[in-house]
DNA sequence: AATGAATGAGTCTTCATTCAT
DNA sequence: GATGAATGAAGACTCATTCAT
């Protein structure tokens, strides 16, 4: 068990509050196309319709939306690893759900995928981003914990480090968040299997070399 | 010819003044590690020893600090790439060439390179950055044109596209700047080595599968 | 008669509404200990377990509770002086009898108390808090009455101002709000005996000079 | 020693700056008068005929100016108190002497000591006002020593609690900076007799009672 | 080359108050 | 009597930039 696992309660306790998802959408789609920083309070609240200091009815700070963002992403997130994990497959076949689940993500949380993959650096010097580096940690321990497995087993090429090639494939996948378009003619699944394939199998054609 | 072959006012550096130099370095490293927005002027005057004001004796806006950072790494690095290019390894050979000399940039160019792939999709919105837009098309024809050539020659796996494998690997690459550290034990020499392994030959052993 | 006979709603309380005097108590130790400018309408609401648009059912505004609860205390208090006037005793025992009222309330009007003290000053310039002003004024003449009177008499040493001797003692009285502690050793008899024996007597002992 | 030893150094040494003084005055007075949360940033700027964000090139924030206005005179007074007492006269005199002083004070720190007297409750609450209970608690030590040094001798009349005979004379002095007016007929030197009088010798006339 | 003072537009945030439900 | 959403005006503070000296 570790950090993220209450996960994304609403400040007062979800309750009701279409308007506040609604609004926390609004925000999060910005804050992802145009940097947190980079969005100005008045610019959500435009585009919800209200003016700026009404925000602050439903959120304490430009601060706190952010956070609620991200606490949902990354706790579901972390969720979804675990089942994986727990349901015991091969580490070959682990590795391609993995991939699998952090593109899905991809349709499910694109905004706070951006944000994160963005402005984690910023965010986790404050305290109260701590989590962010927390689930960082928890998803290295999964991917390093199959990778090593699956070297142990003689099915992953010894002599690579597992950390290294956890970020190899982490940082590819994050970064797709910045020029992934959900209407163009790549599908999310398409893609995972072209991931998958590259870092699973290399480029190079069996005998190739 | 492309965009990129002008400027390089930083790494060429003419222009008298190795002051210029030393406060473009100093502020290099501060958007980089800070983000562009959130370094002010006056910090980067503080940084220098001056006040805030002084610093428009040598640039003219901001904006032309970072366009200057910006503009030396990418017409140095694309300078590179195209002799790599020219240089007629077989693609195999070539797509390691490639990845070493993006590694090696992180020396040369570690803070333009981290305000790049921090910042780029917020500069080329502006006129001012186009180059930008135009010297990442460049690279990605470099470097679809080697896969594609490779496929061809039966050398790499058929069915993978490379315009996506040039973003896995491209991405990988880029974000390391996050996390590499110069000083810490892995060398980029080493790095570069593990995702060449990776990239062209995979996570899977020999007949590992 | 002068100003501050009718009002009293909160002392006095009719009005129906244990609620409306249970607000009215909540504000005014909120307004006395944080100031009233510093106190904001949710506060209040928090405290009393509502909203804070649910106190505009009780309150026309915050200003209208402020008033409320300075009208109780001052005209009580009035009320008080001018009974131990009416007493007609010796102006040496009035003058203690007059000390002794004034700590009297800082039990009974403790915040009202101090947030006059605090406030007097701003909220003077306000029409509608014109009779803060009267109400001292009147105080004021009831005690230069009778020290003017004790001079008279030969009771009291000459050649002291009596408005000054006034307010050398309403000062002192009044900014003890600040410090008394209800809880703590001192009673609020005790210091009011001190007091009058400072101010009527005097800290030399006699023929000590 | 205590606290407030260093005095009123400005950030940044005490660099010329005439400006600066002529901004804090302008400050002050409005602090003193219409209160330290009443008074806006703007509408000192506008009195000092430059816009609000201009002040901050002065000042680092609103905070640091009444900072740099009470430091300034709190340690200026506390070094004028131990003076008198480091002169060694008796009690008696030592008494009327504070009086003075702290009368002198509505001279040449007028604005400092309304402000004071008006909002060290609420400032005394941040870290950064520390300073100032550290002082009063100073000026407590010394009037307290005083009397009870008087109480000794049998010049000051036994029976009576310094503390509390300390606060009375405190409390009655700083409040008179609410009504002093220094183009009015009291002179500060007439009040500081009266209020010597009182407060030593006493309401009641020699063999009056 | 540099200082020091100032600008002006903009940022996040606060808060008394209103009002339909 | 109360809720919950919103208003609108204002507040402290930031910052790239300008410019006379």
């Amino acid at each position: 068990m570790s950090v993220m696992t209450g996960g994304n309660r609403v400040s007062g306790g979800e309750r009701g509050s279409g308007r506040r998802a609604e609004l926390l959408s609004i925000a999060a789609e910005m804050f992802a196309v145009r940097g947190v920083a980079a969005t100005t309070v008045r610019e959500i609240a435009d585009e919800a319709g209200i003016l700026s200091g009404s925000l602050y009815h439903h959120f304490e700070s430009k601060e706190a939306m952010v956070d609620e963002i991200l606490r949902g992403y990354l706790s579901a997130q972390l969720e979804r690893f675990r089942r994986v994990v727990e349901a015991g497959y091969e580490p070959y076949t682990t590795v391609g759900e993995l991939i699998h689940e952090s593109f899905a993500a991809l349709h499910r949380h694109r905004w706070a995928m951006a944000i994160l993959h963005n402005e984690a650096g910023r965010l986790a010097e404050f305290d109260r981003f701590g989590y962010i580096e927390s689930a960082n940690r928890e998803f290295e321990r999964i991917w390093v914990r199959v990778l090593r497995q699956g070297q142990r087993n003689g099915v992953f090429r010894a002599g690579l480090s597992p950390r290294l090639a956890h970020r190899f494939i982490r940082d590819s996948v994050s970064a797709s968040v910045r020029w992934y378009n959900p209407s163009g003619r790549m599908s999310v699944r398409g893609i995972a299997e072209q991931y998958t394939r590259i870092f699973r199998d290399g480029m190079v054609a069996p005998g190739g070399e």
